[in-house]
DNA sequence: ATATATAAGGTCAGTAATAGTCAAAAAATC
DNA sequence: GATTTTTTGACTATTACTGACCTTATATAT
């Protein structure tokens, strides 16, 4: 088997994909329990797999009945898109969050496998070969140009 | 006795060979004890044995569950690309005759319209704004990464 | 009401598990 | 003997995991 956060994360996108609400509520502690970890493991999965540039948005509470709660933020009119893009990249952005959006977009039916994996070859820090900052802004103005681009009404 | 570089190449290409997913991961560490050398052997053998003009794409991750993946990239069909774009792109590449690719390869197939159209916004003067003969040469590598990872026969 | 106990979840820094880089030493080849 | 290729190891970078300590909400006793 794969790490342990890999195994975390498909179960609860495997959980997330069978909730027809778009949302799911967890017990960190009864989480933790059951993948026999300590209870921040729980936190760290949140961190870096289902982080806002991933395409999530996560609530919580704590106390007494307390819960976590991850929703699956939805990409579905072009209009969206583009607030997605001019939220997501900025001036500069990391090979990191990039791969995420480029991710999240495969997932959601904006890119094919093809066009996804064209991207991330392009966006590789390698690839680039620049110093930061430099770097982090060409591909900034990349992903901008990319995504922009396939928003054209003749396609 | 050949060298040992020789033979751990022997051995990933015939695992490769069997593998019908058309790629190959391991783990640095497992494999080096496997041959009785330092890890960095393998980076080694990896560059010298298995890099993009060889016909492999390689990638890989660091920390807890770190891999290094073997993509072989299918030449039986695309040779003639290949060959194209070793004639066409050379370390640097001007936007006119890199459009020109772009468009041949949408001609003849390998790109759909959205790639191409896709690839154009991105080599786009305007886009990458760098100085000569940076741009040139960034645009160069963008090409080069964005046709090797079309061959790849993970797809 | 107030104080206290209990039941959550959060943070952060440290440790472990991987892989990458680079230059020097050693070996092979020319 | 010179040059190129291979091998090594010290240092660096990244990702995963753990545990001690912190904060907040709710329930209960006084």
């Amino acid at each position: 088997m794969s790490t342990l956060a890999n195994e975390i994360e498909r179960y609860l996108k495997r959980l997330l994909d069978k909730s027809k609400k778009g949302f799911l509520e967890i017990k960190r502690n009864d989480l933790a329990e059951m993948f026999m970890c300590v209870p921040s493991q729980i936190n760290y999965v949140l961190e870096t797999r289902f982080n806002n540039s991933q395409g999530y948005h996560v609530e919580s509470r704590r106390g007494g009945g307390g819960y976590i709660r991850i929703v699956k933020l939805s990409v579905e009119k072009d209009e969206d898109l583009l607030v997605l893009v001019n939220s997501t990249v900025g001036k500069m952005i990391s090979q990191q969050s990039g791969e995420g959006l480029i991710n999240r977009l495969e997932e959601e039916g904006f890119l094919t496998k093809r066009e996804s994996i064209l991207i991330r070859a392009i966006i590789d820090g390698k690839t680039l070969d620049l110093d930061v900052p430099e770097r982090d802004l060409v591909r900034a103005r990349i992903l901008r140009a990319v995504l922009i681009s396939l928003l054209r009404e003749d396609l």
